[in-house]
DNA sequence: TGCTCGGTGCGAACACTGTACGCATGACGG
DNA sequence: CCGTCATGCGTACAGTGTTCGCACCGAGCA
């Protein structure tokens, strides 16, 4: 019960309250999130999104310039997702920290695979705030780990890239299956004869995903990025070592 | 004047022998490539794409199921541009062979900027001829540098996830700068006053950048893949060793 | 030679999309 | 009480991918 200005006349005989939904940014950058989240980036469309906030398509525009604007900000909303950046830690500990953002960043996308072409689309180059957080964060922790101020920059790069391309290519995957409606042990069950097929033309294709065919899909996606991590991560130490 | 009745005789009315111009498919994404390498992912439409080939759009459904398959035949006549797999060279010669691939792959897409979200889009899942010959080849390089059968796998996708992130966002950032005209030096230059602005408010984000001010953009990135692929290659070579 | 028939191009149409424009109306300050 | 402004929305426009049925050409068979 709001009440706040005139309360003297009754509820029943004010305007109905109900009347003006007024829409909000959030309100609209709320509901492209449940969408998008539940049907995927080609299903959001304008009319829709007017639809489910009980609104006009045209009336988002009083609140958001156009449709890639609108992106913009659900691209933010969801960096907003993300812990806040963790104190710089001392010199030795940067390893954890970088490696528990870069695992944040990862299952981010993979809660929204829809986001991966968006993120990959502008990069680092994000310029939300919640983006803008997070970049600033990650190159604090590699200036506390040592590196030179003018190699911090390509050290972030490094990691992001990596993050970048494997949480992509693992979202795209995701989203697929998500359309087939099968589960991913499923999908990986059918489509193991064409694979098969194809690695009969090309030896040593992928011999080594056979071997861990009773391996949960999740279970061998999580060790394939913990194994690149490492990896990158390991480059980057040997690197201040020198 | 249409003429469309009784087209008698003469050797106007009657057919011209170039009538049937029999499209083919090859045809088809020749010009695909074409034209998004004109105009970018965006401007590629059936009609548009049909009357480049003097064709109606529903033409072009004689030789392409749809739209998407048209892109998966065009990406994957992209990675065709691929030199043949180097061949598997001896154990010591692998890191000069995957640097290779590496730096053509991400030549051929800053050659096709709007390649970068079609090749994320699919990952390694892409089951083309000639992406399939590019998998296979850098798996045979990392079983020749000495990785076990059940690690190859994960060191190959740690590369590739690393080129296709880095690849993706330069792509994405060029084709910013290609939609707006300018030259990347001028780009660069006209947005670091907004730059320099978010920098004071979260020091430290990107003070190296300043200090290469004078570089060509150009140079820029090339060190910055450089880095990063030395980096990478750095902490799977560690990996060989132990 | 004549006739059918499969493959090909295409015009029209459908169901969508993002978005510009102008009008209505409701809330609020004078 | 009245004007002003912000907001919602109906209409409309220029596109999009794709389907359908028709027109026609060239080849194969009678």
């Amino acid at each position: 019960m709001p009440a706040e200005m005139k309360p003297t006349e009754s509820v029943w005989t004010r305007p109905r309250p109900r009347q003006r939904e007024q829409l909000t940014r959030e309100q609209i950058v709320a509901a492209a999130i449940e969408l998008l989240d539940a049907e995927g980036v080609e299903a959001l469309s304008m009319r829709k999104l007017g639809t489910r906030l009980n609104a006009a398509a045209t009336s988002l525009y009083r609140h958001v310039a156009n449709k890639d604007e609108l992106i913009e900000l659900v691209v933010d909303e969801i960096y907003g997702e993300l812990a806040p950046p963790p104190a710089t830690a001392e010199r030795a500990r940067w390893r954890p920290a970088v490696a528990g953002i870069a695992a944040e960043l990862r299952a981010m996308t993979l809660r929204h695979p829809w986001i991966a072409p968006e993120i990959g689309q502008t990069g680092l180059v994000h310029v939300g705030p919640n983006a803008v957080r997070m970049t600033s964060g990650l190159l604090a922790q590699f200036e506390a780990a040592g590196f030179p101020a003018d190699e911090k920059d390509q050290a972030a790069g490094t990691l992001m890239a990596y993050v970048i391309g494997i949480a992509t290519t693992e979202a795209a995957y995701l989203s697929a299956i998500a359309r087939s409606g099968r589960t991913e042990r499923e999908w990986v069950a059918e489509l193991r004869p064409a694979f098969d097929e194809a690695s009969r033309e090309h030896p040593g294709l992928r011999e080594g995903s056979s071997a861990q065919q009773d391996t949960h899909p999740r279970r061998i996606r999580d060790d394939a990025f913990d194994y690149g991590l490492a990896r990158v991560l390991d480059g980057l130490a040997a690197r201040l070592d020198a």
